[in-house]
This record gives structure tokens, sequence and C-alpha cells, in this order.
DNA sequence: CGCGTCGGATACAAAAGTGTATTCTTTGCT
DNA sequence: AGCAAAGAATACACTTTTGTATCCGACGCG
């Protein structure tokens, strides 16, 4: 009933205020990023966010939504690497990494967003619950996407899926931070998802 | 000249805030967590805590110095775990495991506030330096121990030390935001631990 | 062309947080 | 006991942030 056809001013300027907040809450954090900060970085002043959004709060949850969608999105695409029965370890372990690393957003700041996001989040008993059923869904995708491909290549995991992706997920989590320490550069997230995938895809 | 001996009350106020610091950060976040509040979980007003720390930035700093100490420590004892040139892998595995786990803090609160600590030093390029810096020495000696013990037990690890301490790591640090989650319970981080190992470590 | 509604800006009131300057208290020393 | 000095509490001034209530302008529609 409320809203037959969201205006399209309107969505535009949901989208400039959470583009921006990942932005500014990469740079300062969840918490050190203001309200106002947030509007004057998508050019807009807070009227507009409250207008919006009801709270910080709700604006995370949305991000985080978007990016849980994005990336569900890319795993269905990713069930396409479907290999031929005799695909060799090696090839399957290549497309696997430039699938993680293709998953990552284009711009390096976005990830240590999300670490705050999912910190900000988790922390809090009102937002967990949304929180956790996101994480869920996508993973819940992620671990069919890495059943189906392994099996279709006639490879299998030396340890339960789920496990496997949550070390993948971790690896990845990590590289960003390192990453953002300069502690690592680009080219260790494909050594360290290959190396991690070396050693758990059985022949 | 300073201090010849700094008194001991100003030692435990000093630490007494920091303790509760850490509580405080673990549940509301580094920046979520006013100084105030702070004092008032350690008992003392903003006075003691400004007597005692120049900033928020200093306690953070001061927080992971203490961590990594604690660290070092551990890893240093563990250079004994020296095994027999014909250790089992399963047991070398398990012996490690069980070093990561005893390496956690008893408060299942704490990783959750390093966690937030982390990103909040790495993120200000003014914290940074000394962030890594403490990083590096703690990492530096793990590789060192990982190193040490895999080949007296005449085993290796199918890449290199660094990068197989980069994924313990990570491992570490999701599997608390899974148990923050409700995702993961605390035999998961054995589980994790083991099966990552398992797959590292080769003859 | 004028009117109504939607979307965003402005203005304001209230609260929270910070850092410092000052005061009080405790403690060690003689 | 009495004095110094350290250490913590208080009080205060200031800034930042927040949320809301109101206002204004643009755009769609009759």
């Amino acid at each position: 009933m409320a809203n037959p056809t969201v205006s399209t001013r309107r969505a535009q300027t949901r989208e400039r205020l959470l583009d921006a907040a990942l932005i500014c809450f990469a740079e300062h954090g969840v918490l050190g990023a203001s309200v106002e900060e947030v509007c004057d970085a998508a050019d807009f002043t807070r009227g507009a966010f409250y207008s919006n959004f009801a709270s910080r709060d709700e604006l995370c949850l949305e991000l985080l939504r978007r990016e849980c969608e994005r990336q569900l999105a890319h795993a269905e695409s990713a069930m396409s690497w479907a290999q031929g029965p005799d695909t060799t370890a090696a090839d399957l372990i290549a497309q696997a990494v430039a699938f993680f690393v293709a998953a990552q957003a284009p711009d390096r700041r976005l990830p240590l967003a999300f670490s705050g996001i999912r910190l900000y989040l988790a922390r809090d008993p009102k937002l967990r619950g949304a929180y956790v059923e996101m994480e869920d869904g996508v993973d819940a995708a992620l671990v069919r996407a890495l059943d189906a491909t392994v099996a279709s290549a006639g490879l299998s995991f030396s340890t339960d899926t789920a496990t496997v992706l949550s070390m993948l997920e971790a690896v990845i989590q990590g590289f960003w931070l390192d990453e953002l320490a300069g502690r690592a550069d680009r080219d260790q997230l494909e050594h360290r998802l290959g190396a991690l995938l070396h050693a758990l895809v059985t022949g």
C-alpha cells in the first residue's frame, strides 16, 4: 500500500547517501563518521538523511543488504563455473581464486567499511538477527556454488564446505586489513587464496 | 629522570582503566564507548583517565601493546613445543591447535575488542605505524615458532610460513566474529584450525 | 496557470562528549 | 604529627552531534 512506485529521485538520493556512507565509514569508522559528514559527502543535508533513514542503524543494515545482494548475484552467476569432469585441480583453483578476487569491490576502501559494519551490526543484539540472516543467505549460496563446482570437476575438499568457505572469507577479510596496514599488496590476496585452495582441494 | 619507579597505585589505576576499556570497547566499539563510560566501568572519573592517558588513541595503543606482549610471551613459551623428529603430523597439528586455542583470551569479549582496536589503529595514518610495528613483532615470533616446530618434527608446510600464519590469524579472527553472531560455537575454532593445519602440513 | 504533494533544506533545542584547570584527598617521609 | 607531592575528583567551558519541527522549492497534474 505504502508505495506503488518509489519516486526515482528519492531512490537516487538514497543511493548517493549509501555510497557516501560507505566511503565515510571506511575512512573514519561506522561511529567515527557523523551523520552530517556522510550527508556532506553525498552533497545533502541531514534533512535528506532523516527523510530516508530512521537512524544510522537502519543505514548500516541497508548497506549490508545491498552488499549481500551483490554477492548473491555474483554467486549465482558463478554457478556457471561448472567444470568438466576432468578439470585439473590447478585449473579449478585458478578459477575459484579469480572468482573470489572478482567478488571484491573495486574500491579498496569498501571492504574496510564492511568490516566495521559487520562488527557494528553483530555487536548490537537488536541488529544481530538481521545481520546473521543476510550473511547466512550469502554463505548458503556460496556453499552450494563451491559444492557444485568441485563436484562437477570430480574433485573434493578435505573438509566440509562450510568450513572451507569460512576460511576463504576469513582470509579475504584478513587480507584487507593487512592491505590497509601496508602489510600486503594486491597480489597477496591471490597468493593466499591460491595457497589455501591448493591445500584444501584434493583429488 | 621522569620516573625512577612509577608508583604502584598509579600502575593499578592504569591497569584497571585498561581492563575496563577493553570490555567497553568490546561491547560498544572503540568509538561507541565514551571515555566517561570507560572510567565508570573502572570506577574512576575522567580526571584519573586524563591523568594517565593523553587520549583515546594512546589508550588504544597501550591496549594493543599489552596484548602483543602477552602474545609474544606465549609465543616464546611455545618454542618448547619442539617435537621429536618422528612426530606424526596429527600430533603436531593437535598441539598447534591447542597452542592457538590457548592463546585466545579467556574472556570471549576481548577478541572483539581487539578487532575493533586493530581496525581503529590501522585506519589512522598517525597510529598505523605503531600498530604495524607491534603486529610485525608478534608475527615474526610466531613465524619462527611455527618454522622451528614443523622443522623439528621433520614436516613442512605446503606454502610459506608467513602465509600459513596469516591464514591461522584470519581464521581465528573470523571465528570470533562468527561466535559473536552465534554462528559458531567454541568447538568450531578447534575444528577450523585443525582442518586448516591438516591441509597445510605435509610430510 | 495554479495548486498540492513530495523531497530536501534550515533552524533550533537538547544532549553528549571532551579536555582542562582547579580542588580535594591520600600517602609517603621526616 | 605535619608537610609535600602525587593522584584522583570536580567543575566548567566548549564543541560536536543528534533529532525534530518547520519551511521552501520543484515537479506532476488537473
